[in-house]
DNA sequence: TTGAAAGCGCTACCAC
DNA sequence: GTGGTAGCGCTTTCAA
């Protein structure tokens, strides 16, 4: 490995200069300028980032957590993430923490420990106590899957998009309705409360997979989807919301498995809009995030944060607006 | 941010021993190190990453390079890797190559500034000069997409899952052939080869999507599909072979769109058995990688690789057999 | 505009 | 067992 030293005897000027050089500092005659990038190209050198990391206390680095690399959400606004990261100089080091709090906490220590510039963060599921320690330390952090009081963020609102698919259902004439995800989140929220709003009782509501919904996800849904399927009364149109794509496609596969018509008896819809939604048949009705712009919007906030010096500013907050993008199955 | 300065201070010993006692070298008197334990804990220390890479040329980092980050198959893969590398204390830096030698390139010379101890690589096709590069650096390299003589790889040879194919296109009595991905594939050899071998004519095998096979992936397929079903002569079975399973959909689709009947008239097979073969109306064939094996493998050869301090021994190759998954559309 | 030199936080060798 | 100390390769003052 050759070293700045080497470029610097080679080029017969100090280690100074050339890292003024390549740092693209100002103050370097073009001579001398240009004699040391001959011998940077010479020997295809690359500076050593973890000495530069070590000295300027600044990594290029930044992280991304996410509860599930196999959902193809995740997957694409990873995708997404690396890309304009990498368009800013950035690497990317991912981390998937099962959707467990424990894992979450040990993996942001050891992001923290690499001296990573900043973290992108997706949960699953609303994680007040972790975000709580998040804002403490002072680790420049968006998250891109909820909101948080004090803390960057960007994505849509799920409970908006919840009351979407309230409102769709109900413009249906669907009179039985379930949720399969945790009770907690906010997607369920806005749906209870439309639905409730618009006279429906409460026993006709239900929620699928509440405690052990990750657990749940794990083989995608199909097995529990089942389970309540075969149990629930069907003489009433069945409307049901899923957390995600995967986990409603898994509701499709179950109706399809016990006999029951999609959206005929029973009537699915998903979250995220993945490109699976389009990719089934029957194609998959989910609530639409703008996936790309959230990526790219995450990443343009943290790059953001970190080049402000102070971290004085107030949080940023980015809410889109979600879609109900109609298909097949509602 | 404490240091090992702070802990020993604290502590009341030197920094070596909180080094030893960190690294858990042997020397260390229990008092001792139950004190600096103590401390370890109370501050919520961690060492820094940047430092300890910087002294012990080593960075418990590794990188990992694939093509196209949304395929499942590489989403997969990643998560499998991610699992392995975080549980013996590893950390992925991900990038996303875009199927484009200059900036794999790039991505290579990055990760190596960044010290990884090992680089996990995915290619989308064979590309002998990249991989020549990697074999005259010295960076330990595990490729899990394919064979390259003299570099360690894991993965299923792509050349019988292509033979394999081809015998169940044989055995159901097609006649005229296609292949969508680019020419030099392995399977496509090993397709081609049956077929030949079986004495179907040249005429009869078309490949398609050859050079510009990768921007035809970008948008799954679906255009290009739809335009070569368009134009070809149905009066004979056609059995189309895809190099993977995001494009095989688009096949399906567009042969859906033109009210070609699958699999009577076009008969579909896909690469890697992801999930979404599953997951789609009619199912969909494909020839099985076990992707999580190979995940695993992939990340165990490369660890013992960096364990062996001198990189004498020969490369590594493990091949695991491939497997012709029929579903419903062949 | 340039170079010398003092760190950044850690490891590992050497001496006690 | 333990502590002192010389680097690892870079950035960034400070003087010249």
């Amino acid at each position: 490995m050759k070293t700045m030293k080497d470029i610097a005897r080679l080029a017969g000027v100090s280690q100074s200069t050339v890292s003024r050089v390549l740092s693209g500092s100002a103050g370097v005659s073009p001579a001398r300028k240009a004699k040391v990038m001959e011998w940077v190209r010479k020997l295809d050198f690359e500076p050593n980032f973890s000495a530069q990391t070590l000295a300027a206390k600044r990594s290029l680095l930044i992280g991304v957590v996410v509860p599930d690399l196999m959902n193809p959400y995740f997957a694409e606004i990873l995708a997404h993430i690396e890309k304009h990261a990498a368009r800013n100089g950035y690497n990317v080091i991912i981390s998937n923490s099962a959707g467990d709090q424990k894992r979450e906490r040990e993996i942001i220590k050891s992001l923290k420990a690499r001296q990573v510039d900043g973290i992108l963060i997706g949960l699953s599921s609303p994680e007040a106590p972790l975000l709580e320690e998040l804002k403490e330390q002072k680790v420049r952090t968006v998250i891109f899957s909820q909101e948080y009081d004090g803390i960057d963020c960007v994505g849509v609102s799920h409970k908006k998009g919840g009351a979407l698919v309230a409102k769709h259902f109900l413009a249906e004439g669907i009179e039985r309705f379930a949720f399969f995800g945790p009770a907690k989140d906010d997607k369920y929220l806005g749906f209870r409360e439309t639905l409730i709003g618009a006279g429906i009782q409460k026993d006709k509501i239900e929620v699928i997979g509440n405690e052990d919904w990750w657990l749940t996800m794990l083989d995608r849904g199909l097995k529990s989807a089942i389970e309540y399927l075969s149990s629930v009364n069907t003489d009433l149109k069945l409307g049901v919301f899923s957390v995600n794509d995967p986990f409603a496609l898994g509701i499709v596969h179950a109706a399809q498995e016990l006999n029951l018509k999609v959206p005929e008896e029973v009537a699915v819809v998903g979250f995220d809009d993945t490109f699976v939604c389009l990719n089934v048949r029957p194609t998959l009705s989910s609530v639409s995030q703008p996936i790309e712009e959230i990526g790219r919007l995450a990443v343009e906030m943290l790059l953001k944060r970190i080049d402000e010096s102070e971290s004085n500013s107030k949080e940023n907050h980015i809410l889109l607006e979600p879609k109900l993008i109609r298909r097949e199955t509602s």
